[in-house]
DNA sequence: ATTCTTACA
DNA sequence: TGTAAGTA
């Protein structure tokens, strides 16, 4: 049993986080009067909390899994809704990919433009100066 | 000195 | 989430 001070240190994140996610149902440390205290399973919980962040799935999905994993223990049911929810970030992740992708090929179209106008408005000048010469 | 809650950014 | 304020 560890206090929100070790905790965090080994976690990673600040006391603010833990709190947090307590706050949003996502852990529940057992209580010495006010005071937090976090068992193995907790810190287990956070592992998964702050991989599921890490992959970009939002607190109520997270919390949807992590509650799945408490009532079946042989985390059937988490295993099918997780196989959904990957689809979809995978899904919104390829979209946002295709958006950024496009937002690229129109930063390149527009570059090369600038720098058409750039190397022609040099050409003439250098033009002009040839004139000057005769 | 530490932790907690609440509220605002 | 960070930070500040006022407690216990």
């Amino acid at each position: 049993m560890l206090g929100i001070q070790e905790v965090a240190r080994q976690l990673d994140v600040t006391m603010r986080t833990l709190r947090f996610y307590e706050d949003k149902g996502l852990i529940a440390p057992q209580r010495v009067g006010t005071t937090r205290i976090y068992s193995r399973r907790e810190i287990a919980r956070m592992r998964l909390i702050l991989r599921g962040k890490r992959l970009g799935f939002s607190i109520r999905e997270i919390k949807e899994f992590l509650d799945l994993y408490d009532v079946d223990p042989e985390h059937v049911a988490q295993a099918r809704q997780l196989l959904m929810k990957i689809g979809e970030r995978v899904s919104a992740l390829r979209k946002q990919k295709r958006a950024i992708d496009q937002t690229l090929e129109e930063l390149r179209l527009l570059e090369r433009q600038a720098l058409t106008l750039i190397d022609g408005a040099a050409t003439a000048r250098n033009d002009d100066e040839n004139k000057h010469d005769d």
